[in-house]
DNA sequence: GTCAAACGATAACATTTGTTATCAAATACT
DNA sequence: AGTATTTGATAACAAATGTTATCGTTTGAC
């Protein structure tokens, strides 16, 4: 995993060494919680194999607001960088495969990064996209209904359909699992 | 306006006349459109007075999703940095006297900048905060009813409820004008 | 293999929200 | 001042969505 890693930061590779031997491999069980929601973030995860979800307490239901991947990093990125308490749990969905870096050793590692240009280039760019992304999925609730939202879940993550316990979908896309299930009956009934 | 940035700067006051030099200043009509939606940005702003909406248009509604106010920097971020078309249109609400830069500017000035330690980490830390705002902004929709939203800005942002149109804000919470009625009828029969 | 838990579909009913239309008040324009 | 435009409230009705309950199926643990 963090061999193929490498390939993407050839201007990394005299200091690679240094920077692999923080990473911590670890399996996890599915339903595992890495980070519950109100406790102090010190850990950022690498997605090896599985599937991870974010979510929070509304008034006693567990709302999912995103879901991660394979080749993915995740950290509750507010409470990991302000050291506050996170507003989110994170766990596993899937039986997962993780590399795990504490804080310190990220922090230490991104002073170092980020002076080289290249590097801080790509740094920003990610910010970036982060941003653009949050932006994107945020206007999708705005601008288009359930039933857009879910199908355009199918078209552009099939693979989130596939591997997710639908429960968590319906609240991914802000309805109940209730009218989810009326949704698909209704995209079926459609087809046919 | 620009000479009270400059206290924000310090590191750069040497080459600070050479940036100013780069702004110009302008003054507009209420619902002036200074970027259509579809259109390449070309420009930043920096308001001095005055208050912008961007908006996109929804099957033929238009649907305010964000509110800038004095001393903001608006452009539409990933048509400026990209040149792509631009998703949303940025329109004047009330008479503005704004501040532009041009788009090749900001870069020299950004590439510049950038190098200065101390710059880099607020830079960072600018867009890092951005980032935030767009998931809080975006968990309210999930999290929270349209009532709690509406409740939300009245206590953190009410400059924006006493200046900008009902029918903005409506459709900046997610909900028609005419829901918006109804709810504040149904907080001001509570209160009483 | 058996049993319990998790998952998903569906029905019935309640609540929320949107749409359209109408009216009154405020504001802008000339 | 007079008129048109914008703004906001409200009513009546329609559509969307949530809630609760039930049932069959699948999955996992032992």
């Amino acid at each position: 995993m963090l061999e193929r890693l490498k390939a993407n930061f050839p201007l990394l590779h005299d200091r690679w060494d240094d920077y692999i031997s923080c990473f911590k491999r670890m399996q996890v069980a599915p339903k595992t919680i890495l980070l519950k929601e109100g406790d102090i973030s010190h850990k950022a995860y690498l997605i090896e194999k599985g599937c991870l979800r974010v979510s929070f307490d509304k008034n006693g239901t567990d709302v999912t607001f995103q879901f991660f991947f394979e080749n993915s990093t995740v950290s509750s990125i507010e409470s990991f960088t302000k050291g506050l308490p996170s507003e989110f749990s994170i766990e596993t969905v899937e039986a997962c495969t993780l590399w795990w870096i504490d804080k310190t050793d990220i922090e230490r590692i991104l002073n170092e990064v980020i002076t080289i240009p290249a590097m801080r280039k790509q740094i920003l760019n990610t910010m970036f996209e982060r941003t653009i992304n949050y932006m994107h999925h945020f206007l999708s609730f705005i601008r288009d209904t359930p039933e857009q939202r879910y199908l355009n879940l199918l078209e552009q993550k099939p693979y989130v359909v596939q591997r997710v316990p639908q429960h968590y979908i319906a609240s991914y896309l802000g309805i109940s699992s209730v009218h989810l299930s009326r949704i698909k009956a209704r995209i079926a009934r459609k087809a046919s």
